[in-house]
DNA sequence: ATAAAATTGTTAATATGTGTATTATTGCCT
DNA sequence: AGGCAATAATACACATATTAACAATTTTAT
């Protein structure tokens, strides 16, 4: 696919870094919305499925998270997550329990349907996200993570 | 920064894929706050930035563009666009014309405001793009873009 | 020429994202 | 101890994204 926009501008540099971000912008739109095909049969948004494996993956022990653990994770604001949650909730997916250390904050728990469930889908799209991200060799993936960590932590400073 | 999903898989190129792309989601996400931050002070959001240079520069002799070429050109729905257009219209930005060719199309051209108003932020956004991605050399950003357009092509395949 | 199919834009319902303000708590400082 | 700053969740207004259903129009097939 071809570059959408340019920029008419003298600088090929300036064009390049454009057409680099907006590459980054199409291809994370791409992969959204084939995540969401993915996972659309069984009930679950993309985000939705993010933030499952995060309970499951990076909680200690299944004790949970709190919402500002997931919205920091997550990469989204704190108002956000509220509302996720809400209809998480209500999908039965997850559990909000008022934290007895810190009566601030909830504690967020997968359900067992919400285990079940996501023991079912995550071997099914490891595979697909394989087959997607096979067309580029091992080290090829890996210099791509490296090349956008860089571009991240380029944006945060300042 | 580091991965923040471990899938907790045998297979460690899967794990690999899904961190490529986790990166890639994370590091549109930081782009596009930091084009938003960027844009705020000019009551403009990315997105209706990103619109605005497509009417500027991809339009032959700024005769416009449809709604269904700027959805196809933008990767969003065309139900997306219709009240995006709503709103730009009513900011002044852009114009709303029915096409005479063809009586299902709207043609959406830049106002005078909407012109200058791009002519002013232009070279400052290309600027601070360029201040972003120059932490990749300039063959860095081409094996980037190269890269990314790989995967999104292997995304479309089905 | 006409019927069927495709395209364009709109609307409605819903999910996800932001920023800001507010409330309830907790932690810190003197 | 008492006051003040920081933190956690929520509420609200809004922007942006999706799918599905619809009406108007154009194109295609026969």
């Amino acid at each position: 696919m071809s570059l959408e926009i340019e920029l008419g501008l003298n600088e090929p540099v300036a064009l390049l870094a454009h057409e680099a971000l907006l590459s980054t912008y199409y291809t994370a739109s791409n992969l959204r919305k084939k995540a969401g095909h993915f996972l659309q049969p069984f009930g679950l948004t993309d985000v939705q499925f993010n933030l499952m494996m995060l309970l499951k993956h990076q909680s200690r022990k299944g004790e949970g998270l709190t919402q500002a653990q997931l919205s920091s994770m997550m990469l989204v604001n704190r108002a956000n997550i509220t509302s996720l949650i809400d209809r998480m909730e209500k999908a039965g997916f997850v559990t909000r329990t008022s934290s007895p250390s810190d009566r601030r904050s909830n504690i967020i728990v997968l359900t067992e349907s919400g285990k079940e469930l996501l023991d079912r889908i995550e071997p099914l799209y490891a595979e697909e996200v394989k087959r997607i991200m096979d067309i580029l060799v091992e080290d090829e993936q890996k210099r791509l993570i490296g090349m956008l960590e860089k571009v991240r932590s380029n944006i945060k400073e300042d």
